[in-house]
DNA sequence: TGCTGATACTTAGCGTACGAAATAAACGAG
DNA sequence: CTCGTTTATTTCGTACGCTAAGTATCAGCA
């Protein structure tokens, strides 16, 4: 069997749509989840001081955005199945970040909300996410820059 | 505290350290890594039907450049500490992939060999690597192709 | 020769990450 | 109103990925 991308075409229709139907996230969740990782360490060291790791910030900048998203809702903003999320949010709760209620309308949906801890953080880390993708395109001209964010886009899978 | 970017350069000295003194790559494998986390699912589908996980194929692209490599070197190539390569090789010898042998000169070092089957591999995942690689690039000028290039290699610590 | 520090690797513990199976709740057809 | 399907979440098992601590070996030096 040749896996060249040449015969990349060919592959079993159920592959290609199931790489094809990943939903568009929902602002800027999945281009920083990207940035974090090319960061690596760099980003952790930041975040270690307030005593987060890379994820729970994912979620709390998910939830700055828009408080008392469901679990679903974060997991397509930050492009993660339901699996992971669980023990995320597990030890986010346990941490004192979020609370998790369920929704009165819907009672199979559990809703996260921020707690007050969880708020005050917004404000002391601000602007991290802008500045964290800003800094991969600095000194970059207008051109370059758009280049780049519509390459990234590309690579992630024809974001709108 | 205030984390955003233009204090960044107020880390402390050894956390900048720490993340300075990551060794360079050897070949193209970091570059690949990186590729594999954008291109996600779809980089696994190519794997799995011969059972091999991308970290597997990462460790066998490092042996077929060269074989017979020592585990740290592995390491280094593909950027990961000796307890993650540790479960990894583990898990690839079980699967019958590589072979451990002891240095004969420093019995310290444990060097990692292709199995026959490991071998095959090769020949039945041809040009993947440079592959994966091009299609990013894909449709893009001489020009553009440098900048992006030249961008990664910023992004993931100023590569060679 | 024996001590000391460096080096290569393993082990343990934690936190992602995924798919598949299980559970619970909502919903639509008859 | 009930049955089967869909949807939201959890649980389970496996595989990274990191740090810190432990073990074995080497290499230099008195």
């Amino acid at each position: 069997m040749n896996l060249t991308l040449s015969e990349s075409q060919s592959l079993p229709p159920q592959s290609l749509q199931r790489w094809q139907e990943v939903k568009a996230p929902h602002g800027i969740g999945y281009r920083i989840k990207l940035l974090s990782q090319l960061m690596g360490r760099q980003f952790q060291e930041y975040l270690e001081p307030h005593d987060l790791t890379p994820f729970h910030w994912l979620v709390l900048c998910c939830l700055w955005e828009q408080d008392g998203l469901a679990t679903c809702e974060v997991g397509d903003r930050l492009r993660q199945v339901g699996g992971t999320l669980t023990g995320v949010l597990d030890r986010m709760e346990e941490r004192g970040l979020v609370q998790r209620r369920r929704d009165l309308q819907d009672r199979r949906i559990w809703r996260i909300w921020l707690t007050e801890e969880g708020q005050k953080l917004e404000e002391i880390l601000p602007n991290y996410a802008t500045n964290l993708y800003e800094k991969a395109l600095e000194g970059r001209s207008d051109a370059e820059r758009r280049l780049l964010s519509e390459w990234i886009d590309q690579m992630i899978g024809n974001l709108s």
